[in-house]
DNA sequence: TTTGTCAAGACATTATTTGTCCAAATATAG
DNA sequence: CTATATTTGGACAAATAATGTCTTGACAAA
């Protein structure tokens, strides 16, 4: 899995290596095609209570879905910063610090 | 500047250190006393509008303000998970990848 | 053509965030 | 101790953002 992949791109890969339609994959999801169409393009972040049914899907596990997913969305939330190095390091202090409290 | 401190914790240190009230601050965010008190406690995050006024009031960066406030909603948003190390690694490269793009 | 697929935009719905109001708790001063 | 100021907590409201639908148009393949 290459990680630079966003997560949409992730999603369409697995889709167009079983060479399904859009259409079917949404169905299965139980979405319109044309949300997924946008989250495939990333124009929309997917929503997580969708990683279960992809997983299951294209057989992969939900966890390796949700790192794509959860670094997209900590990319897209920080990319504007000049600092982002700095922010994502002091972030994980942050998160070290809280786990060594409880 | 502690880096550990939540944003809130940050807040409400500036605040003493002047030894302001609640109240004052507040009423110079033009927000309710409520929130304040919230956000100082880390039941809500603050908005980032709000950083501008809130730089000028305790003479500090807005950038700084800013790296406090970003990382604390980085940590929040994968602290639940078990490889919180690997997703920001992750958002790391995919933050360099987007960036060589354009 | 005709059909299947995907993209795009306007709109609707829903969920989340942010804020208010008011009352209760806590601290501080007189 | 009581009076006053400050802070907190909870129920509710407003604002905003996320998610999804419907419809139409573009495009390619058959």
């Amino acid at each position: 899995m290459s990680m630079q992949k966003t997560f949409g791109e992730h999603l369409k890969s697995l889709r167009e290596d079983q060479g399904l339609p859009l259409r079917k994959i949404a169905a299965e999801l139980d979405i319109d095609q044309s949300t997924l169409s946008k989250i495939e393009r990333g124009e929309r972040l997917a929503k997580c209570s969708l990683l279960p049914r992809i997983a299951e899907i294209f057989n992969v596990t939900e966890k390796s879905l949700k790192l794509v997913l959860l670094s997209d969305q900590v990319a897209s939330q920080i990319m504007g910063e000049s600092n982002t190095h700095e922010i994502l390091k002091v972030a994980e202090e942050k998160i070290k610090y809280q786990r060594a409290q409880k």
